[in-house]
RNA sequence: UGGGGUGUCGCCAAGCGGCAAGGCAACGGGUUUUGAUCCCGUCAUUCGCAGGUUCGAGUCCUGCCACCCCAGCCA
């Protein structure tokens, strides 16, 4: 196993798990959520919160509930509720049961609201968003009664059924609660129970047309499902009374609580679901699921595993702060799983044609080469001929070169062609515009597996792909989207900081033959170049396709620069 | 500004009055048929700032400063 598998810190959520747990508190049960609104799609910020919710969970032996936040429905989607549930699995996970809907629980909602009204605790307001906002008052300044919030629990009542049988306008009034105009926490100033939408509902279809609010939802959502801890990200902190306000005059069955942590931020990545709609609306990307989109769906295309950015969440520690975790932190994390995990194999990107003089036309030396150095994962096969491609970056004239510096083929000189021959340049040959065409090589033998005899010393090693037996495949190259270490952040807009390069598209490239049954999804090391992921989509037999995942850690290259 | 939060290495952080964990990054060195992996080593006399309490303070107290969140009929 990778070491940061095993590396878990604790974090003041499992502490507190810990110690209700050990207290017996809930009946020593654990049971919590996820709980997305269905309005876009997953991204590692999500992630995050996933991991932590379900591996909780699954740590005390409890269970996880999937539960879609769906009481805003002019910006939900059943495409959204569709994409979430299959990132939730690819990501390794199973909640509790069937799927839940907040709308799953409109009724119950309606009574408790019609409870509140009865008890005196919610009233219909009249007064329009301008004038409520106005009413609301400032931070120093504490907000005035709504001229509404008197009338009769009769009136009240009659009002908000002709809200819920769309005898009234959108806009025309809202259901609020009665908690307190001065209070200086702002959510706590007569908050808004029930709005009038008449849109039609993902879940519902046209059953209603008033709709929740956030702060009416949750908490009860949660307390029907009996969730013991319900996690959220820090901007909910000052919803908390609130939330413990419906809970203590309402009939809830049971008695959650929230508990709030810092959400993740990336350097170099958006993670705004208004922002990243918009790089998909824009086409500055080619949808939610390009491999530059830090979406679950995003960086699956990538090749990024689920264990790799499990690992990565797990590793992140739980906390009240709100940092920005270095995206090479996540890098790290993904190329750790990749390392042990993805088979060798080798891929030409830059292809120039080696001419090995000594060796017979038409001849087929099948090669032989683990598929990874450490662990035990089986071989794999290349066929090398007398015409090979190797990168063009891999060779030069220049002997003058250091060993140190230039650890491949120079002209005269030898070089060990992985899990082949040593091989010596003889000759370049050159096209009329004087660009190299060819290399001719002589192969020295017996040096399969084998060092060469003395005097004869190869400055490395490189990759190499046969051109009479390898296959075509188009290679993808991604890079960081953005090119500002916090695009989110800057005046001029985030579109401005889209990285041009972020998609380079390579065709003719040449890949070792056993590669076309590379299954969508499989995720490989071509040697020397990185990790690679054959492309859920486009990749097949007759058209080898193949997703730039990640380049290997690379602590030369900052060296000679 | 009222309220809610947060300030510990370049980044993320642990720390709960008794010698400043760990990860990422960086930098040295070793092994290596991947400039990868792996291994070994280096990397905070100091915790936003200023006072105070204490034998002893990153941890407690007081004051200040900085940053984030709320002020949607979004979640």
């Amino acid at each position: 196993m990778s070491n940061s598998d095993s590396i878990r810190p604790t974090n003041f959520v499992r502490d507190i798990i810990q110690k209700d747990v050990n207290d017996n508190v809930h009946g020593g049960k654990v049971i919590t959520r996820f709980p997305p609104e269905p309005n876009g799609y997953l991204h590692v910020g999500h992630a995050k919160s996933i991991c932590l919710n379900f591996g909780l969970a699954e740590e005390f032996g409890g269970q996880c509930n999937l539960r879609f936040d769906d009481t805003n429905p002019g910006k939900e989607e059943q495409e959204f509720v569709d994409s979430i549930k299959e990132d939730v699995q690819w990501l390794g996970f199973q909640w509790s049961g069937e799927v839940r809907y907040a709308s799953d629980y409109f009724d119950t909602f309606y009574a408790w609201a019609i409870h509140l009204i009865k008890n005196g605790k919610a009233y219909v307001c009249d007064l329009s968003p301008e004038q409520a906002s106005e009413y609301r008052g400032w931070a120093t300044q504490p907000g005035k009664d709504s001229p509404f919030r008197d009338r009769s629990v009769e009136e009240n009542l009659d009002l908000f059924e002709r809200m819920k049988n769309g005898e009234l306008d959108e806009g025309a009034c809202v259901l609020r609660a009665k908690v307190d105009m001065t209070s200086p926490n702002m959510n706590m100033r007569d908050p808004i129970l029930y709005r009038i939408r008449k849109e039609s509902h993902h879940q519902t279809g046209g059953k209603w047309c008033i709709y929740p609010s956030y702060d009416f939802a949750h908490g009860q959502e949660d307390a029907i499902e009996e969730i013991t801890h319900s996690i959220c990200t820090l901007e909910f902190q000052d919803h908390r009374p609130l939330y413990d306000w419906f809970l203590d005059n309402l009939p809830v069955p049971s008695r959650p609580h929230q508990y709030e942590f810092g959400r993740l931020n990336l350097s170099y990545t958006i993670t705004s679901k208004r922002k990243l709609k918009q790089l998909v609306d824009e086409k500055v990307v080619a949808g939610w699921d390009d491999p530059r989109m830090p979406t679950v769906h995003g960086m699956r295309r990538r090749g990024f595993t689920a264990r790799g950015i499990r690992n990565f969440c797990d590793g992140l520690p739980v906390a009240k702060s709100g940092g920005v975790v270095d995206v090479a932190q996540f890098e790290a994390a993904v190329r750790d799983d990749l390392n042990e995990n993805a088979p060798r194999a080798m891929c030409v990107l830059d292809p120039v044609k080696v001419v090995i003089s000594n060796m017979e036309e038409g001849a087929v030396e099948q090669m032989t080469a683990p598929a990874h150095p450490q662990r035990e994962m089986g071989t794999h096969t290349m066929p090398f001929t007398r015409e090979i491609y190797i990168d063009r970056a891999d060779f030069s004239e220049d002997s003058s070169l250091s060993r140190k510096k230039f650890k491949r083929l120079v002209l005269g000189e030898w070089v060990r062609l992985r899990s082949a021959y040593v091989i010596k340049a003889d000759e370049v040959i050159r096209d009329a515009s004087g660009e190299l065409q060819e290399i001719r090589a002589s192969l020295v033998p017996g040096t399969v597996g084998i060092n060469p005899p003395e005097g004869i010393k190869p400055r490395g090693v490189i990759h190499w792909v046969s051109a009479t037996e390898g296959k075509q495949a188009t290679i993808r190259l991604y890079d960081r989207l953005f090119l500002n270490e916090a695009p989110d952040a800057t005046d001029e807009g985030f579109l401005k900081y889209v990285n041009p390069e972020s998609l380079k598209v390579l065709e003719g490239c040449w890949i070792e033959p056993g590669l076309i049954d590379a299954q969508p999804e499989q995720s490989f090391q071509f040697e020397r170049e990185g990790y690679f992921v054959a492309d859920r989509f486009d990749h097949s037999a007759e058209h080898p396709t193949f997703n730039k995942t990640i380049g290997l850690r690379d602590t030369w290259a900052s060296k000679t620069n």
